[in-house]
RNA sequence: GGGCGGGUAGCUCAGUGGCAGAGCGCUGGCUUUACAAGCCGGAUGUCGCAGGUUCGAUACCUGUCCCGCCCACCA
């Protein structure tokens, strides 16, 4: 594989690498799951939450993609057998708008194509337009098994649905009821309440008007209204008993303007709020959920005023035809004319509104089918209670609970012709008959239920459903319950607690063991992404790149647009190709808490320098290796080798916790600055000139060279297995590269993953301590150089004293590399404090765990003697700002005798580091002075 | 009305009962043969406000003010 790579001296271009590797990964089957049960690795599933057929990736899907790919990839990588269990969801109502729509532009309807001939042509559609989601989720890298791609209208996942209907009516769970339901008027369907969305703050009118009250002597009672048309299907006028103003109305009945009848007055505790407008309420119990109840109560007429589309039916008299909206004029106009109209002011109100039209709902008197959810939600509860499903993050579970304590059953049939029927035949004399297949005694003047089932019906079986359940096949074996389920928190009570319910009931036992909820992805100020609002990005093109003006139409949304991402505004004429790990490394980047990501396209970019930053680095380590496999992963003896075995080893540490604990934003983190900030920073720079076997008296340590590679080999192709799940194409492009042992198999997909058990022996913590030393006088030397601006080339004495002869002899061991990094005039020198100083020689003072040290650079004729004084000031400023700290919380009454010995032991010794610093460094002013 | 989350650097956000962090931005220097998509430095914070617990609070508790989201039948 290795010799037909192209090279690398091309600078890293994503479009060049990740298209290439898909194919190679398929080819080897790296995604396959088997559900032998011969096979004994354990098992890790997740189940894909299933995207809309028709619909194309959005941010949303990108991010499901990065992380439950990085979950899968993980555990793939140390030996499971993993299943990413993928497939598509047929969204019934989405999926019919979005074809009635395109109907409507070719001037035809699906009432006049027929039931038979509208659900071919979205069947063609979808064939046409299904897989491009699919498509698209390969360009991201995702990793399912597609060899068991499932589609919720699929022929067996059909039979489960129908399974789960007909044994729910067994078991007398699935029930037909007539009751008060949700209606969109314009998708001419039932909804069930979590599709319905309030709407809050809009802006309405609080009506108000009379009513006579019938039998002569006059009289009338006003009420008030938001929604004036529904008076047409009054049947009731509610006060409150204990209100003195309406004690003479009680029993008396009213006359309605419009339509020939008569109704009462009632009395309601439970629903009149006398202090509330009038404190006479309107009753219409076949349009409100207040007053069908009220209705009950009182035992009401129920009077349905709407057409299925919205108008208004031959109950609403003179109004009958008309347009709610345009009745609700009418009715108002036609109450003034009557002198009845008693005044409106503006009243805030809550719409009702369609999740998927965006209509106002009505709520109508219908026949439905209902499932009864109480038990199932008492067993879903007790799931996460007792511990059997884990809902991470935690907080999430107060929210599961009010949800499922307060459920009430859903409405599962729709209107619709999308979908899957409901498996009950009817008989015109009122027979229903719930059957499998269409039951024989079912002939002539029986029909099928024409409704559809809600889609989430469907979607609440998918880990079994896409197993073979009914049937007790070896993959539902092998593969329920899931391990993890990771989806947005949008969809807990539509889709994750109807699984849990359904998984239980079905199954009798919990669906998955985790349930991983990811916030969700907003523009960079904080808004949801909405077509309307022109701040959707597709993240196809943050990967291949677009300009602006194609995502934009017009000038007006692209000042939109850019007032939604500034941090892309200041890109250009639109956005580079950032590549697919890039995108994917930053959307794994926002921790699980946040509850909403704002997307800032800078973050890309950066995480595209990274990125980079991996290839470039990669290219100078496999300079410095030359050939040949070394990874051998023995522990080195030199200090720099141990040094970064051991910071790898606590990148895998933190990656490992980061991942099993759903924090994938930690091990991306931990990958980033153990890369960045340890690798390169340092010891690449360290081991460069060692490995280059430089020949100028430096760094000729011939006996370090074969260790030092190797190490350089191990944390490089162990660094490349870490990040794998993250990025999944730059890891491979460069681990095909990199030497690695002769047991790795054809791709880093396959592993094994750097576990913290395997790393473990490298941790060193003394190591760790003394490069935190070397490093931090190796920075105090730099800024000193870079403060008085000393020519890059320029080298300098410098000269470093500490109290410990410990650090001492540290140091001069290490002499070589300070001078490397620092540049020094010669080797540099180490030795006890108390020496003399030379004028123009500058100091700062590292107050470390092992005393201050001083470093002492001589700058004589490069720097200025105000200067200097002005740099020990700054430097005093900030020692006797720490001092005075520490003394203060030394001298807090308590402190001393209550504080952890360690703590208190740590400050004494930071004091005194401290005030030994204070006195070295006004000698250094003192030296200055004579500058 | 109930519930949840957030308020930390100019921006987007981590974080911890013991010296306030990252990326981007800003800024000084540097074209040093891995990388200028880079390197070496620097500046920047009443950790929303007020109380409380504590030897010690940005962190824990209470209250409060903003912002966002979810649930709920107030005409």
């Amino acid at each position: 594989m290795t010799e037909t790579l192209p090279t690398l001296d091309q600078p890293y271009d994503p479009a060049q690498v990740e298209p290439r590797w898909y194919a190679f990964w398929e080819k080897n089957g790296v995604f396959a799951a088997t559900d032998s049960a011969a096979d004994a690795r354990p098992v890790y599933v997740v189940p894909m939450p299933p995207p809309n057929v028709t619909g194309s990736l959005h941010m949303g899907h990108a991010q499901r993609c990065t992380l439950e790919d990085a979950l899968v990839r993980w555990h793939r990588m140390r030996g499971f057998n993993a299943l990413w269990q993928p497939g598509t969801d047929h969204a019934g109502i989405a999926t019919q708008l979005v074809v009635e729509r395109m109907l409507a532009k070719e001037g035809k309807n699906r009432r006049d194509m027929g039931r038979e001939a509208f659900v071919e042509r979205i069947w063609q559609w979808r064939h046409d337009t299904g897989d491009r989601i699919l498509l698209q989720q390969r360009i991201l890298g995702a990793s399912p098994d597609w060899t068991r791609s499932k589609f919720t209208m699929d022929p067996d996942l059909s039979r489960a649905v129908t399974e789960a209907f007909v044994r729910l009516h067994e078991q007398g769970l699935m029930y037909r009821a007539t009751r008060l339901i949700n209606w969109c008027p314009e998708c001419m369907t039932s909804l069930s309440d979590l599709e319905v969305e309030s709407e809050e703050g809009a802006n309405g009118e609080l009506f108000e008007f009379a009513y006579e009250v019938d039998g002569g002597g006059g009289g009338e009672i006003v009420v008030a209204t938001t929604r004036p048309e529904t008076m047409l299907g009054d049947t009731a006028v509610a006060v409150h008993p204990d209100d003195p103003r309406y004690t003479a109305l009680h029993g008396k009945r009213v006359k309605h303007p419009f339509v020939n009848r008569t109704f009462p007055i009632v009395t309601d505790a439970i629903l009149v709020d006398p202090r509330f407008g009038t404190g006479a309420v309107k009753v219409t119990p076949a349009h409100d959920f207040n007053d069908f109840a009220t209705g009950k109560r009182h035992g009401l007429e129920e009077i349905n005023i709407l057409n299925l589309d919205g108008t208004l039916n031959a109950n609403a008299g003179p109004f009958a035809g008309m347009d709610r909206k345009r009745a609700r004029t009418a009715v108002k106009k036609a109450l003034a004319d009557k002198g009845l109209a008693r005044g409106a002011k503006p009243h805030v109100l809550t719409l009702p509104r369609c999740q998927r039209s965006g209509g106002v709902v009505e709520p109508m008197i219908s026949t439905q089918w209902f499932l009864k959810m109480q038990s199932m939600a008492e067993k879903a509860l007790e799931a996460v209670h007792s511990g059997k499903t884990e809902i991470v993050p935690a907080e999430w579970v107060k929210t599961y609970d009010h949800f499922m304590e307060n459920i009430q059953d859903w409405c599962v049939s729709r209107q619709l012709w999308w979908g899957h029927q409901i498996p009950a035949w009817h008989h015109a004399d009122g027979r229903v008959v719930v059957a499998r297949e269409r039951p024989a005694e079912c002939g002539p003047g029986w029909t099928q239920d024409p409704d559809v089932l809600d889609t989430w019906f469907s979607s609440a079986l998918w880990p079994f459903s896409t197993q073979g359940w009914p049937d007790e096949t070896a993959a539902l074996k092998k593969f329920y319950p899931a391990s993890d389920l990771e989806t947005g928190y949008d969809i807990l009570f539509f889709w994750v607690a109807r699984m849990m319910m359904m998984g239980l009931h079905f199954m009798g036992e919990v669906p998955f063991r985790r349930v991983l909820l990811s916030g969700l992805i907003v523009d960079e100020t904080g808004d949801k992404m909405s077509k309307v609002k022109g701040n959707v990005i597709d993240p196809l093109d943050l990967v291949n790149g677009a300009t602006f003006a194609k995502m934009t139409p017009d000038a007006e949304s692209l000042a939109r647009f850019k007032k939604a991402y500034p941090s892309a505004a200041a890109m250009g004429a639109g956005f580079p190709a950032f590549g697919a790990d890039a995108v994917r490394f930053t959307l794994a980047s926002y921790p699980p808490s946040n509850k909403r990501i704002a997307l800032a396209p800078k973050r890309i970019e950066g995480n595209r320098h990274f990125l980079n930053k991996i290839w470039n680095a990669t290219r100078l380590a496999l300079e410095l290796l030359g050939h040949g496999p070394w990874v051998e992963g023995q522990a080195p003896k030199t200090f720099y080798n141990r040094w970064i075995r051991s910071r790898f080893a606590a990148a895998c540490e933190t990656a490992h916790g980061g991942l099993d604990s759903f924090r994938v934003d930690e091990a991306v983190s931990a990958a980033y600055r153990f890369f960045w900030n340890d690798l390169c920073d340092w010891y690449l720079e360290i081991v460069k000139p060692i490995l280059r076997q430089q020949t100028d008296g430096t760094f000729l340590r011939p006996e370090q060279v074969p260790e030092t590679r190797e190490t350089l080999a191990y944390v490089l192709e162990g660094s490349l297995r870490l990040m794998h799940p993250l990025m999944p194409f730059i890891t491979e492009e460069l681990w095909q590269r990199v030497p690695r042992p002769a047991s790795r198999k054809a791709s880093i997909a396959f592993g094994p993953y750097p576990t913290p058990d395997a790393e473990k022996g490298a941790r060193d913590a003394e190591v760790d301590g003394w490069m935190d030393l070397l490093q931090e006088v190796i920075s105090a030397a730099r800024t000193i150089r870079s403060e008085h601006a000393i020519d890059r080339k320029a080298e300098v004495p410098v000269r470093v004293r500490s109290g410990d002869p410990a650090v001492v002899a540290f140091l001069r061991e290490h002499a070589e590399t300070v001078a490397l990094l620092v540049k020094t005039q010669g080797p540099p020198v180490f030795e006890a404090p108390g020496g003399p100083r030379d004028a123009g020689t500058t100091v700062s003072i590292v107050s470390g765990k092992r005393g201050p040290l001083e470093v002492l650079v001589t700058l004589k004729g490069l720097v200025t003697k105000d200067e200097e004084l002005a740099r020990i000031d700054r430097e005093r400023k900030r020692i006797e700002k720490d001092l005075a700290a520490i003394e203060k919380k030394l001298a807090s009454p308590g402190f001393v005798d209550r504080a952890p010995p360690e703590v208190v032991e740590e400050s004494k010794q930071q004091r005194a580091s401290l005030a030994e610093a204070k006195v070295r460094l006004d000698e250094g002013r003192k030296l200055a002075e004579e500058l």
